[in-house]
DNA sequence: AACCATGCTGGAATCGTTTCCATGAACAAC
DNA sequence: GTTGTTCATGGAAACGATTCCAGCATGGTT
C-alpha cells in the first residue's frame, strides 16, 4: 500500500536512525538525554532537525505505561473563580510541557463519575479536580494509581489539596457583619461546600448570634439555579438584613435578584461575596469581597500533582477581606 | 511512601480473553460492536465486568494513528467570552466522549506556535483554534494532516472557522453611534482584530465619518494591557466622545481608566463594548453590548470538528445590539 | 459424496517508542 | 599476550490495542 493519502506518512524513529545511520535504539538515546559519542549525537541531531522529526507522545507514553498531562475537573469554566484557577493550572503546566484536559463537572457527581473512567481510559495518571461529590466516589480512581490532587475543597484526608482559608475569610466578614449590628445573615451557598457552610455556623455561633438553619441556601454551578437560590431566599425571608454570597455567580446572582425585588443593596440589604472579581468594583455598589487567590490554588495544585516527589497534606492560602460599598449598619 | 500497590498491574484485553477463554481478537471485536456468536459476546461481556476492564486508549490510539480528543487553543481562559467559547466546545464534546486539551495562547504567536507542536506529538488530530498569530503559521499543521477549524477569527480561507457576525454587529452598533451625533469615535481592540478593525474604519467611512487612524488602538490579551490601552488612549485623545471596545475585558478596562480619569459615562464618554456578559448589566452605568454568542460558536466549532464528513466553508452566526445605558447624544 | 458459501474464531502482525541485553572495540593492568 | 573493564552500539522485546488472514465447523446445493 503506498501513500495513497495525501497526508504523508509521519516520519519516525525508523527514518531518523535510516537517515542518520545507527540503530534506532541509538536514535532514542541521544533525543532522551543518554550517553553517545559526540560524533554520533551529532549525525543523529543532524538527520532529526533535517527530517522536521517530533517523537510521537503515544509510542512513548504507550512503552512508559503512562500519558503525560494532567487532567482538571472543574464545575463549571464559565464561573470566574475557576477560570483563574484553569488558568493557574495551565501557566504551571507549561513550565513542565505538560497539556491539560479539562473537564466541566457542573457539580453533579455522576457526570464527574463519568469524567473519572474516561481519564482513567486515556491512563491519565495525574487529576487535579475540584470534587462535587462525596470522597468516596474516588476510591476506583486512587486503586488505579491515579495521582490525585484536590483544589478549592476537600473530601478525603488521604489526598493532598490545596485551598483557600475561607474559615479564615468567613470569620473576618462576619465580625464585620456582627460589628454593623446585623443578626440574620444568610449563608447563599453552592452544592458541595458543606464544609464552607459549617464554618458558617460555626463561627456565627461563637460571634453569638444563633444560627437558624433556614438561612442556609443552596445552588447548583449554574447560573440560573444560582439566581433561584437567590430569589427564593429573598423572597421567603424578608427579614434577613445581611447575605453572604459563596462565589462570585452567586454574588451576581444576588445583587440581580434584590434588584428585581426592589431590595436596595447596602440600604435594606448588606452583601458580601466570596471571591473578588474584576466586575466587584465596576459593581453598584461596588461589592465588599473575600478575596481568594484563584490562580495560585490552581497553581499550587499543578505543582503539587507534578512534583509527586514528596507528598505534602495540604496547603492553604490566605484570603483578604476587601471592603467597598456593599455593607451598610443595620437600620 | 508511596501508594503504589505491588501487582496492582492494570487490566488489559488478554486478562480479559484468559477469563472468558476466548482470544483477544474475539474480545475486541465483541468490544466495538464485530460479529461474534451471541453464546461468545455473553462470555466476554460477563469477564470484562467482573474485571472492571477499560480498554486502554492508548493502545487503540496507537494502532489506529490518531488520537481521538479535540485540541483547542484560546486566548486567555480568564476571558468570559473564550470561557463561554469553551463550555460549548466542551458540552458538545461530551456527547461524542471525546476529552478535551485546552491551551491559552496569550495571543502571542511563538506561544501559539509551541502549543501546535505539542499537539502534533500527541498526535492529536482534532484542533479548535482562536488563531492569534497569521494564517502562516498554520501549514505545517495542515500538512501533518491536522484538522483544523477556527472559532472566533479566520486567518486562512482554506480552513472552516465559525465566527459571529461582528461585521453586521458593529455597523449597527456605529449607526446608533454616529445617529446620536458621534463623530469621534475610537476602537479598542485586540491584537489579531485586523478584520474587526477593517470592518470599523470601513463601516465608519460609509457612515460618512472620516476614518482617524489615532483613533484606533490595540491591547494584547490581558488585564494589564487592556487597562493600559484605554487609559492611553483617552489621556491622548481627550477630544473623543465614544469608545467601541473590542472585548469584554477591554469594555471593563475602559469603565475603569475613565472612572480614574474623572471621565463621566455616559455624559462625556458613549461606551459600547463587544460581548454581553452578566456583570454589563450590573455596571454603573449598565453597558450597552454587541452580545455574541459564545456558546454556540464553541459548540458549533466542535461539531463541525467532530463531523469531519464534509468541510462547509464557514458559519457565521448573528449577533445583537444590547441598548442599555453607555451611550448618550454628543454633548 | 463432493463442493462451495458462510460465519465464527484465534494467532500473529502492526503501530512508535523505550529499554534490556549481547556484542565488539578500545584500552589499561598484569 | 592475556585478561578485565569500560564504553558505544544495535537487535529485539516489550507496551495494549486493532485487524488481516487462515483455519475450521456448519449447512446447503449439486
Amino acid at each position: 500500500m503506498n501513500n495513497l493519502m495525501p497526508g504523508q506518512r509521519r516520519t519516525t524513529i525508523k527514518d531518523v536512525a535510516e537517515s542518520a545511520g545507527v540503530g534506532v535504539a541509538t536514535v532514542s538515546r541521544v533525543l532522551s538525554g543518554g550517553s553517545a559519542s559526540a560524533e554520533t549525537r551529532e549525525r543523529v541531531l543532524a538527520a532529526a532537525a533535517r527530517l522536521d522529526y517530533r517523537p510521537s507522545a503515544l509510542g512513548r507514553n504507550l512503552r512508559q505505561q503512562r500519558t503525560g498531562g494532567i487532567g482538571l475537573l472543574v464545575p463549571d469554566i464559565t464561573d470566574s473563580f475557576y477560570a483563574r484557577l484553569t488558568d493557574g493550572v495551565l501557566s504551571c503546566a507549561r513550565s513542565y510541557g505538560e497539556p491539560v484536559t479539562l473537564g466541566v463537572t457542573g457539580d453533579d457527581p455522576e457526570r464527574e463519575a463519568e469524567l473519572i473512567g474516561t481519564l482513567i481510559e486515556q491512563s491519565m495518571d495525574r487529576v487535579i479536580a475540584v470534587p462535587s461529590g462525596d470522597g468516596e466516589m474516588w476510591a476506583p480512581a486512587l486503586r488505579a494509581g491515579l495521582n490525585v490532587v484536590f483544589a478549592d475543597r476537600r473530601v478525603r484526608a488521604d489526598v493532598p489539596g490545596v485551598v483557600a482559608d475561607d474559615r479564615a475569610g468567613l470569620r473576618t466578614a462576619l465580625e464585620y457583619l456582627v460589628g454593623l449590628g446585623h443578626r440574620r445573615i444568610a449563608f447563599l451557598g453552592r452544592h458541595g461546600q458543606s464544609q464552607r457552610v459549617a464554618a458558617f455556623t460555626e463561627t456565627l455561633t461563637s460571634l453569638g448570634v444563633p444560627a437558624d438553619p433556614g438561612l442556609v441556601v443552596h445552588a447548583r454551578a449554574s447560573r440560573d439555579s444560582a439566581y433561584a437560590a437567590a430569589a427564593g431566599l429573598l423572597q421567603h425571608r424578608p427579614d434577613l438584613t445581611a447575605v453572604l454570597a459563596g462565589g462570585n455567580m452567586l454574588g451576581e446572582a444576588a445583587v440581580l435578584a434584590a434588584r428585581e425585588l426592589d431590595v436596595r443593596i447596602p440600604r435594606d440589604l448588606s452583601l458580601v461575596m466570596f471571591d473578588d472579581v474584576p466586575w466587584a468594583e465596576l459593581c453598584s455598589p461596588p461589592l465588599t469581597v473575600i478575596a481568594q487567590p484563584a490562580q495560585d490554588v490552581g497553581y499550587r495544585a499543578a505543582e503539587l500533582v507534578l512534583r509527586q516527589g514528596r507528598r505534602p497534606r495540604t496547603v492553604t492560602l490566605p484570603t483578604e477581606l476587601v471592603v467597598r460599598a456593599s455593607c451598610a449598619p443595620r437600620r
